[in-house]
RNA sequence: GCCCGGGUGGCGGAAUUGGUAGACGCAUUGGACUUAAAAUCCAAUGGGCCGUAAGGUCCGUGCCGGUUCGAGUCCGGCCCCGGGCACCA
């Protein structure tokens, strides 16, 4: 053994070892309880950063401490190779996005390998190969099949200069955040997947999961599925205009329905033109409409946008209170939801309030707060609370709650609306005129129509030679050769489609594919999968809290419902690991103030970076980066090695020794009692996935280690074990290092495959306890006591202690309190 | 505006169910080793007051109040920071 602790030597060698005995490689074996621990799958972008370290670290940790408790433990890894700036890549620099994407993956592969973790490289997967995305388009033919898939037209971001969708991210202050041009709305055709067929089980797979997610993702994507209860009501126009004889309203708020003193249709709903024709008011209505129509979305929901409206001309009925109801066409009504027109309450509605204010309009009280009245005149705000109904016909001096349920059965009784729920969740648009993504396997004839390309034809493969300009649209679209292909069906002239598919489609099923990456007849072999699935672990950035983690929830029902898996849920448990961050703010290029894994590596050796970043701060977190912090860890480290080193001759011939408890010194039985907490301690934190606790715990047994004397020969055994049990216990926090100490104690074995340390629970449960004296809740003394000392013995031992009797005499004692292996608190 | 997190030393953070607040690490200071430095090792390190000293004593977990023998932890009311959603009727 060498006296200074090298780590790339050190790490070099059991990177080496590991990958020669194939030790991560798994099968399934069912013999053995298999784990699933997943990381997200990185982008390959060039280079790994601090984020995946610390990801990856903590999924390591997780694979390294089951296998050493006899788990079969999965633990794969691949690459969302497919997306946006691979092609961007190819615009500005000419590469071709695949040379771009496989080589950033060499790259990046290597560096994951110098971090050493123990992944089964096998089963690695690149989601941008043909013999991925096969699968993909096989099971979206199914989907469209079953009308899972449809395409439809949406309104979308347009740039006129780029000549391309933009998804709502890349549009930056309503502009292009490539070329800087006003972006446009857009009716343009794509393709969508119906996610909203599955929002109830969806919320209910919320229930389900609620013991292994984080409660606040859960609330993320209940809050963004957004399911609304209310009515949906007709509104009887006063006199049929252009064939429309009423509008229908989605309201949440059936109980102040008496308080309707206008109705609020969307501009760009169809009815709007339709309505204001042949009205003296219709050339300014459609004058706003237009203007209103060519604002982008940014535009028109940007912060301080003024509610504005036009009037109509035209009247609807209240089918309640039979008023008369005038109809206008306002700029803050949503197409997409509920019915794209709605009815306006401005006494119980702040937005409604809003507009009526601006426009003159009647506000009309019908709920009334408990012990308040409140006057349409003096209203500074709507009020929108519970309380009693009141000029609302029958209904007035109903409770609101009630009321609202009374409403809708009356409009149901009566046929005038109905009970509705509502979800803000829309369909998955999937469409993206791109070159560098999976082509969507879909074929149009002229004669056959829309056809889905059969199996024998997948998969639809990218082409190679292709031009990149970044103008011009979609980069497939002027590629003859791939567009002009021949109906499978009648064998006439057919295009196929030029889409490609979001990238969300193929992580939403890679980890499905990591049971059986090279099955060739599906998407995965059932058999295997049903041994590894579901993942029992996932480890990711709480970033992903909604799109990925929706998205794939949905398409592993999907795939259930095709018969491809046996899975209503993919991820059982979730850890949603915080930021890397330094200075205060994210690492990044703009602030300069990233720290490139690889310098940190080639300084201290991965140990010490997965030391500290598994020590300074617990996994959830925002973790700030310190360069004074990874010193510490390296020293720690450090010092492990030192003592190996400098104890070895002292305890060379104590191997396998047990030292006699009942021989030993005070000082060794305590280093014994301290190795078994500690392993007791370091254990349960693992178990929580408490690291930083955890290695902390692992540092005070080193601590205690270095001050202990050992001279005797059951102190050196005892000397003996504790430096076993420090560097087993390191084992899946600095793998590396532990597998290099451990062998240097004398060991054969390799400590990846060494069953769990125990502790045990004679040393730990015999310890004496330290009891707290208190004086009116004061701490006044402590003492050692045995555990099993009786509740009597305890307040005896107390009222004897001499700095005790000093705070109580001449005083009257009114209560003793006596907590068993705690304290005592007398109060006087 | 709504919904989540979170406020503990100079800093990152500990404190299973209410029971010694500040584990562990960083930084700082002092000392040892050294010709010297680095590295390493040892010690001190929340604040105030009393004491030459050993020590004693009071205050202290964002703020105000409450429950309790006892509150960082529970309850009520506020303040600040971070994140998500946001004209969703």
């Amino acid at each position: 053994m060498k006296e200074a602790y090298n780590p790339q030597e050190v790490e070099r060698k059991w990177q080496y070892i590991w990958s020669e005995k194939r030790v991560y490689e798994v099968t399934e074996d069912h013999n053995k309880e298999k784990y699933y621990v997943l990381e997200m799958f990185p982008y390959p972008s060039g280079r790994i950063h601090m984020g995946h370290v610390r990801n990856y670290t903590i999924g390591d940790v997780i694979a390294r401490y089951k296998r050493t408790l006899g788990f079969n433990v999965l633990h794969p890894i691949g690459w969302d190779a497919f997306g946006l700036p691979a092609e961007n890549a190819a615009i500005e620099r000419g590469v071709h996005p695949a040379k771009w994407t496989y080589e950033n993956i060499a790259q990046m592969k290597a560096q994951l390998k110098r971090l050493g973790f123990s992944y089964d490289w096998d089963r690695e997967i690149t989601t941008s190969d043909p013999n991925y995305y096969k699968w993909e388009q096989m099971a979206f033919t199914r989907m469209f099949d079953r009308g899972l898939a449809y395409k439809r037209s949406s309104v979308v971001n347009w740039c006129p200069s780029c000549e391309t969708v933009l998804a709502n991210e890349q549009v930056e202050a309503g502009g292009c955040w490539r070329c800087k041009s006003s972006v446009t709305q857009r009716e343009l055709e794509g393709w969508f997947f119906k996610i909203t067929d599955y929002t109830e089980q969806l919320l209910d797979g919320c229930e389900r999961l609620k013991d292994g997610w984080p409660e606040r993702v859960l609330t993320m994507q209940r809050n963004w599925i957004g399911k609304s209860t209310g009515a949906e009501i007709g509104f009887p126009l006063e006199e049929t205009i252009e064939g429309v004889r009423s509008l229908r309203i989605f309201t949440t708020r059936p109980d102040t329905v008496f308080g309707v003193t206008f109705v609020c249709i969307a501009p760009e709903h169809p009815t709007s033109e339709r309505i204001v024709k042949g009205k003296p008011q219709e050339k300014e209505a459609l004058q706003f409409i237009q203007r209103i129509n060519r604002q982008s979305n940014v535009e028109r929901v940007a912060e301080g946008v003024k509610k504005e409206g036009v009037f109509t001309g035209a009247y609807c009925i209240n089918p309640f209170s039979a008023e008369r109801i005038p109809i206008y066409i306002a700029n803050f009504v949503l197409m997409e939801y509920g019915t794209g027109v709605i009815m306006c309450v401005p006494a119980h509605d702040q937005r409604d309030f809003e507009f009526a204010k601006e426009y003159c309009l009647h506000i009309k009280v019908v709920i009334q707060p408990e012990g308040d009245v409140i006057n349409p005149d003096d209203m500074k705000c709507a009020y929108e609370d519970v309380g009693t109904m009141v000029n609302s016909g029958e209904f007035s001096g109903l409770p609101s709650e009630i009321g609202k349920k009374k409403v809708i059965e009356y409009a149901e009784t009566r046929g005038l609306g109905k009970r509705q729920i509502n979800y803000r969740l829309r369909d998955w648009g999937i469409s993206r005129q791109r070159y560098w993504g999976a082509p969507i396997p879909i074929i149009y004839c002229g004669k056959c129509g829309t056809l889905a390309v059969p199996d024998n034809e997948l998969p639809v493969e990218l082409p190679m030679d292709v031009e990149f300009t970044g103008k011009g649209g979609s980069p497939l679209a002027k590629i003859e050769r791939f567009v002009n292909t021949k109906c499978h069906k009648c064998g006439g002239d057919a295009r196929r489609e030029t889409d490609t598919m979001d990238t969300f489609v193929e992580s939403s099923w890679y980890f499905l594919r990591y049971t059986s990456p090279d099955f060739e007849k599906g998407m995965l072999d059932g058999v295997r999968g049903k041994y590894w699935l579901p993942v029992d672990q996932y480890i990711g950035g709480i970033e992903h809290a909604i799109l990925h983690l929706l998205y794939a929830r949905f398409y592993t029902k999907v795939l259930r419902d095709l018969g491809m898996c046996d899975l209503d849920e993919p991820f059982i448990n979730l850890l949603t690991q915080g930021m890397v961050i330094k200075d205060g703010a994210k690492m990044s290029k703009s602030l300069g103030n990233i720290v490139d894994p690889d310098d940190m590596i080639a300084k201290y050796g991965s140990d010490t970076v997965r030391i500290f970043m598994l020590f300074a701060s617990p996994v959830e977190r925002d973790l700030d980066w310190s360069d004074e912090g990874i010193e510490g860890a390296y020293r720690f480290l450090n010092r492990v090695w030192r003592l190996v080193y400098e104890v070895m001759k002292k305890i060379e011939d104590f191997k396998g020794v047990k030292p006699n408890i009942t021989l030993i010194s005070d000082t060794a039985r305590d280093l014994l009692i301290k190795v078994h907490k500690t392993i007791k301690k370091v254990t349960e934190d693992l178990e929580r996935f408490r690291f930083n606790t955890g290695v902390a715990a692992i540092m005070e047994l080193l601590n205690a280690v270095s001050r202990s004397q050992s001279n005797g020969n059951d102190e050196k055994a005892v000397l003996r074990e504790a430096i076993e049990t420090i560097v087993r216990l390191l084992y899946p926090f600095a793998p590396h290092i532990a597998e290099e100490q451990w062998e240097s104690l004398g060991h054969e074995e390799t400590l990846v495959d060494k069953p769990w340390i125990e502790w045990d629970r004679e040393i730990v449960g015999s310890t004496a306890v330290i009891v707290v004296l208190q004086v009116n809740g004061k701490v006044r003394s402590q003492v050692f006591m045995d555990p099993d000392t009786t509740e009597e013995e305890m307040k005896q031992a107390a009222f004897s202690d001499e700095r005790v009797k000093s705070y109580i005499s001449g005083k009257e004692i009114k209560k003793v309190v006596v907590v068993p292996k705690k304290l005592v608190n007398i109060v006087v």
